[in-house]
DNA sequence: CCCTGATTCGC
DNA sequence: GCGAATCAGG
């Protein structure tokens, strides 16, 4: 599988959406979900509630497949459990899942006041995710936003239809029409129990193995299929 | 054990 | 660039 514009928008968007590297793989399709995260990394979204945190060791020094040949005298300075680096403070970021956890009121933003915020311009894509501009690296986000993100919805043309954002576990799955288009939305029905689709589109997700010679026309494929233009 | 994301590194 | 292997935390 490639990742096509079209995959890279719905991992994009479901990656920002909060849905995991599993269900966005099992989404896709065709990709594992070490494919997921690893083409996440290299679009340069990343960053999300990761049980692995600061103060990590890199000790481990990962061998592959069954090495091939070693470099001779090609020594890498790998393991470094040294140096603890101090720059780095636990910015306490948690989820707030039990927002009265803690009696102590900490601290909220000091709403870092930009006065010289230049009025940047985005331009808006189908689907309404904000395109990056060439050199426009997704700024650093320097405040760490204390509570989880939720993105509002994309735009009201689909606010009746079932967004990405509205999939669970009950709903169908079946993508109606393609990823990164305005009206991309989902089916929505329930779930026919134990399928990620409803009983119709299980129909059409799985499908009997006819006897040869018994073939069926057209096999219909998520995503309306090939693109017409 | 299961899950998660992060990272490395051979390809 | 890709992703399996591996790691580490929950």
């Amino acid at each position: 599988m490639s990742w096509t514009e079209e995959r890279i928008a719905t991992l994009t968007k479901m990656w920002e959406g909060g849905s995991t590297a599993s269900q966005i793989a099992d989404e896709l399709g065709g990709v594992s979900r070490n494919a997921v995260i690893g083409k996440a990394h290299r679009l340069g979204l990343k960053s999300r509630p990761s049980p692995v945190k600061a103060g990590e060791k890199k000790a481990a020094a990962k061998k592959k497949v069954a090495a091939p040949a070693k470099k001779p005298a090609a020594a890498k300075p790998k393991a470094k459990p040294a140096a603890p680096k101090a720059d780095t403070k636990p910015v306490a970021a948690k989820p707030a899942g039990s927002a009265a956890a803690k009696p102590v009121p900490q601290n909220s933003q000091p709403i870092p006041n930009k006065p010289d915020a230049l009025p940047k311009i985005h331009s808006v894509g189908p689907g309404g995710f904000v395109r990056q501009g060439p050199g426009d690296q997704q700024a650093p986000i320097p405040p760490a936003p204390p509570r989880r993100l939720v993105p509002a919805k994309p735009s009201p043309d689909i606010a009746d239809k079932t967004s990405l954002l509205d999939l669970n576990d009950r709903v169908c799955r079946w993508p109606m029409g393609h990823p990164g288009e305005p009206d991309f939305h989902f089916c929505g029905e329930k779930v026919n129990p134990g399928f990620p689709y409803c009983v119709q589109h299980c129909g059409r997700a799985y499908q009997a193995q006819l006897p040869r010679g018994a073939r069926r026309p057209p096999p219909p494929l998520p995503f309306g299929g090939p693109r017409v233009r």
